[in-house]
DNA sequence: ATAATATTTCGTTGATTGGCGAAATATAAT
DNA sequence: ATTATATTTCGCCAATCAACGAAATATTAT
């Protein structure tokens, strides 16, 4: 029951399914995430914190920044089954696509400080 | 994006996961749900209408009573696909457990008035 | 060592949400 | 018609949550 209710609150925020879905671009770190989502660094890393604690996302530290990855393969079957659904989800919504668009050129050492 | 989060928000709440899971084993007045989730009839009320808004449970008014089911059949792809997954989850929780002992036995007759 | 950059933590604020009881609505029974 | 029953709507309160900025932490570059 904590898993699910876990995992269904972590989806059901509008600026944390932007993250899941611009994740599919690409491996990002915070800063190119909040250059994508225009919000403060701060909100964007509690944001990633919940999408972490619910096991929806990896991270990995790399130098000075830290990089937030969907995760490969997970063993626990909820996440992965809303994995799955997730990447066959809102492809065609216009605010996911404009993000994707944005995290493909948006790079770290331009957006960042 | 909306029907997602409608989706998600929906089921990130415990009761009415307890409200999803007691419904399988069969359909269910307020009266009946309220008996089993020990919560004021107003509160059931508000959370039925937050799962019907989000396609996840059908009402159907019979004489005093409404009857509140899982859908049949819903054309919906995220629903069917979200309704599969619970299904198929929490049947060991020993909460929903209890609850659904409980669903079994509760009578309308007996619980209402 | 010092300064700069990336991220997280903390405290605050405004908005949303879950809970309740009372009142309103609708239907059934007398 | 009146009363009783089932449900919904409304207004309120307490708790949770998303957002921010400031301060703390960690790492890199000078």
């Amino acid at each position: 029951m904590r898993q699910h209710l876990r995992t269904f609150k972590a989806l059901g925020d509008r600026n944390r399914l932007r993250i899941m879905k611009m994740l599919e671009v690409k491996a990002m770190c915070v800063c190119e995430i909040t250059a994508v989502l225009n919000l403060a660094p701060s909100t964007v890393s509690k944001h990633l914190s919940l999408l972490h604690e619910a096991d929806l996302i990896d991270d990995r530290k790399e130098a000075k920044w830290v990089n937030y990855s969907l995760p490969k393969k997970n063993r626990i079957p909820l996440i992965s089954e809303m994995l799955k659904l997730l990447h066959r989800s809102l492809g065609d919504d216009p605010e996911i696509l404009a993000d994707r668009e944005k995290a493909k050129t948006v790079n770290r050492m331009e957006v960042c400080g």
